[in-house]
Parts: structure tokens; sequence; C-alpha cells
DNA sequence: TTGAAAGCGCTAACAA
DNA sequence: TTGTTAGCGCTTTCAA
């Protein structure tokens, strides 16, 4: 590849004006600009974004980890983070961590050794080793510590909406089936939906599922979603597992919503192509997006804004899956 | 960030020194090495890649340009791929493209001014700008150009095997739903599949499909769907679309595999959480992305390989949406 | 409007 | 084993 002083020569003029003329900072007169374009042009040059970083000390690159980029939720917010930051002119480093601490720790490493201006993370699950890094971050979905920002749904209030369309569809005997104890997000449904519960005086079962994600989720939990058919009513942690929960009721031909009904969490994809569709509670996936780019944009600007949690509301999105 | 220099002052010794000690390339005493990383760990200090990269003319980052990282398929190719770059020492610059030609040709752009080590891009729709492109490139499914790999599944293979299955399964009045004209690889599938069935001498009847991946897909194609009934066996092109099939079926009572049988094609996570588990050909997510990031990092090595296609085998996955 | 030169943070050749 | 120095490709100050 070319560089700017073989570009400035095969032009007749100096490395500075090539410069300019790259970064419009300063006037060029038509015909050096002419010139330079023809050569740019021939070689097919283009600047090193690298040595102009070292410079400038601005990679133009955000930093995005998350679980896994095959996660549908975790993918789904990575594609509307990707189209943000690149509409404000940024890049992005991926990074999946497999909800792995040593691999978060070695992509923290990565990250700050390719000087990304800003850093997008999502369910970390380091804490100390955020402490002293002079890159702006967001946190999302979960806390890391009172210093970084952390951007997530309401997932509280999201469980508790759960709820309350399941006891408003005359729901009593009710399971929920919560995700791992290690995933804020889905602690805090848990919550939510607990709380609600016990507003009604109404007792809540459970069972816990080990990861949010896998292929093989069916068979890992088959042994659990053996007693399920006692219950009228499941909120479960998100749409796949409640996927997985509504396949195993057919496989038994248990009647849904009849016999018992169905909350997801996500409204993913997945919702209207299952038969019933799915009821589940819809995270705003291009508002979180959007406004996790908009204040990490902010932080890196410098601009002063709040130390808070930024919670974007939630919806029922009531489908097939419940009967009201 | 602190720099070189700072460590080196703070140590009391020369950034060659320091460097040598980062590196590892010769030996340090042990007197200095430890004197070295004192400073390195009380200032939390990095070397910076990029402009370590300026001077080896090595980012050690490769370019993945996929359509969309939440098209389903493309996210985990993009899972296997990350996986593979990173055993390899590689960082991944992760470009949406949309399908969007423009889009693709500003990130091309792009990755040449980040001079990414490589790239690998997923159903290109770009010609002549890979042309004059000075870096190593893969692309993944469909064809670019003599000069550049393609690594792909063997699309025509998996179309005829699809078809030997319905009609081994007693079919004989067979729909093919296909992707849109443009993409290589679903044209390869219903290649193969009309090969097989006029080997058969059957005639198969055609719907094409607009996009292979979008949430709204069964009511983009609701009119189209209308007259499916009539067949005694679907190809679909991939299993989303199968999964949007069949819930269009199963809203008019259309008993799988009973009345119609299906086969889809990827075998994505989605499979098994149909009910019946779809029947579908299988894509081997995994070779393939090892095979991407091997052929690649040659490619970078500047070791010589065939220019070719490199086709991996696809297999029939029986499930319950087919008889057999 | 342009050029010379210094410097961003790093590596590596050369010398000691 | 270590230090000095040139140079990677770029931006920007200063002077013309």
């Amino acid at each position: 590849m070319s560089n700017i002083r073989k570009i400035a020569k095969a032009a007749g003029v100096s490395i500075a004006t090539v410069s300019r003329y790259l970064n419009g900072t300063e006037h060029v007169s038509d015909e050096v600009k002419l010139k330079i374009q023809k050569v740019i042009e021939e070689v097919n040059y283009k600047p090193n974004a690298l040595a102009r970083a070292v410079f400038t000390k601005n990679s133009k690159t955000i930093g995005l980890m998350v679980p896994n980029i095959s996660n549908p939720f975790f993918n789904q917010m990575s594609s509307v983070i990707e189209e943000n930051a690149n509409n404000n002119g940024y890049n992005i480093l991926l990074c999946n961590t497999d909800d792995d601490i040593e691999k978060e720790k070695k992509y923290l490493d990565v990250l700050q050794s390719h000087r990304v201006a800003g850093i997008v993370v999502a369910r970390s699950k380091c804490k100390e080793e955020y402490g002293n890094i002079d890159i702006p971050i967001i946190s999302f979905e979960n806390h890391i510590s009172d210093e970084i920002i952390t951007v997530s749904s309401d997932n509280y209030s999201g469980g508790k909406i759960a709820f309350e369309h399941l006891y408003e569809s005359g729901c009593r005997r009710i399971l929920h089936i919560k995700g791992p104890k290690c995933f804020e997000a889905t602690e805090e449904r848990y919550r939510g939906f607990l709380d609600a519960a016990k507003e009604k005086n109404l007792e809540i079962d459970f069972i816990e599922f080990e990861t949010d994600f896998q292929v093989e989720m069916l068979k890992e939990n088959i042994e659990k979603l053996k007693r399920i058919n006692k219950y009228d009513g499941i909120f479960v942690f998100n749409d796949i597992a409640a996927a997985t929960v509504m396949k195993f009721l057919k496989m038994n031909n248990t009647k849904i919503p009849k016999d018992i009904q169905i909350i997801g969490f996500d409204n993913s994809f997945i919702c209207e192509l299952l038969h019933p569709s799915l009821t589940t509670i819809n995270q705003p996936i291009q508002e979180l997006g959007k406004a996790t780019i908009e204040i990490l944009i902010k932080l890196i600007n410098n601009e002063k804004i709040p130390i808070k949690d930024y919670l974007m509301e939630v919806k029922l999105i009531n489908r097939g899956t419940t009967i009201l």
C-alpha cells in the first residue's frame, strides 16, 4: 500500500499539502487538488487510519464486548450498535466473551491496546478490572461500578407486567422459569415477577436454567421440565427458553394457551414463528442501541452527563400463548 | 494513556529495552525486567497496538463483512470466525453491509484504511471493487473473481439431497421456495434441486422470496403462500423461511408431515424448537469458519495455495417434518 | 496557498 | 545486555 510521501512526490507537492487535501483542513488550490486526486486514484491510495490515530489519539473505533454474537438477543443489539456507531463515523471491534471472565479480561487488554475511543460491554463479568481504565465505557444490562453508566431495559417492570398479565388471564398456579443467577437482567425480571405476585398474595414456583441460550437447551433441562404440567401459567426469562418450554409441552400434547399460558421476554423474531405466536415482553432494542451509542459518544467528547442508570421502557406484546 | 518513553524513564532504562521486554525479542536482565514490570503495572500501561501496526505493517486485525450480524446464519458463522481468528491472535473489525452495495464499498475503504491483515466478505455484492486491493481476501458463499478464493457449503449437492429425500419419502407434487435471485448460495440449492428432479422426470413448481431473513417474512409472502396446500412436499431455501412456511401451514391446520413434508436448509438452532422438528440440510458451520480463517491466514503469511473453490460437505439431518 | 520540520508511539538496525 | 537513532505514515505548527 502506498503512503503519503509517495503521493506527494508523484503529485509534485509536499506531504503537508497532501495531508491538507485529505483532511480538508485548509485551502488547497484547485490545480494542486486535481493533481493529488489523480495520483490517489491511480494508485488506489487509502490514508493509513492507524498512523492517523497514533497522532490524533482518536481511533474512531468502538470496542463491543458481548457474550456471543450468535446469541439472538445480543446479535440484534450488536446490529443496532453497529448501525448507530457507523452513522457517527465509528467502527466496531468485535469481542465475544462467551460469558468467560478470562476472555473478557483478555479482550479488555486488547481494546486498551487498540486505543478504542469507547467500549460497550454487555453483561460484563468483571468489576475491579474496569477501575483503572481511562476509556469511556457503557455497561449494557448490568452494573460494574458507580462510575460506569449502565444502559438496560426496565427488566424489573417487565417481570411485573408479565405477572399481571398472567394473573389477569386467570392463571393461579404459576411457575417462573428463571435465568442463571449471575445474570442481572434475568434476576431483575425474577424480582419484578415475585414482587407483583406478592401483591396478590400468590405463591410462585421456580425452575432455573443454567444458560440463556444454547442449541441443546431442551435436552439440558428436560428433567426440570417434567412436572410443569401442573401449572396453568408460566413466565419464562427469555423467548428462546420459552420456545423450548413450548416445544416440551407440545411433545406432551399440552394445549397452549388452553391448558398452560406462556409469556416470554425480549420479543425476538422467533415469537411470530412459533405456533401459537408467543406473548412476550418487548425490549426496545432500537432505543437501547441508540441510547448506548449516543451516551458513549458524549462521554468520548467529554460532555458531562449524569452517571446513572438509563432504563428503557418495556411493554407487553400480547399474542397467542395467553388467553386475554 | 502512558507511552513507552514514560515507562522507560520511570524504570530508568532506554525505550529500546522496554520494547524488547514487551516483545520478548531479546534478552533483558531479570533486574531490569522487574523494574519495567513494576512501572507498567503501576500506570496500567498497554502498548499502543496502532503505533506498533504502523511500523510492523501488521495490524493483526481481520475485517469481517456480513450482510447483517442479526441474520441467524451469518451470526453463527461470525461467531466461529471470531473464535478461530482470536485463536490465531487476530481481532475482528465488524462490518454489516445490509446487502447494500454502497455500504460494502464504503466499508471496503474503511478496511483498507485500517490496514487490516485480511478480509472475509460474506455474500459480496461488488466485483471490480475487489480488483485492485492488495489485502488477502476470502469470499464466503459466492464468487467475486478468478483471483479470489471462495469458501462455501456445497449448496448444489444440498439441493440434490433435499430432492432425493423428499422423493424417497413419497412426495410427487413438489414445490421449491427459493431465495432471492441475487444470492449465489440459494441459486445453487435451486439448481441442485432442479437437476435431481429432472433425473426423476418430475416437474417442480417455484415460489421466490425477496429476502432471506426479516422479521416480517410471513406477512411479506403470505399472498404467495396461498396455494401451497396442493403440494405434498416443499423444499425451502433456509430454515427461517421454512419456519415461516410451517407457521402458515399450521395456521391453516395443515398437518406436517402427514399432508405436506418440509425440508429446510442450514440446520440452525430453530430446527429443534419447531414442532415437529425441522428436517434440514446441515451446513458445517464450524468447518466453514475454520477453513475460512486457516486459508486467509495462509494468504496473509504469503503461503502459496491454490486459488479455487473450497466446498464443504453438507448432509441431511432427518427430523420430524419428513416421513422417512 | 504551500513547504520544512517536529513529533505521535512504536520497532529495529547498529554500535557499544 | 543495553542505548542511540532512524524511520513507520501521519498531522500540525511555523515560516514563507
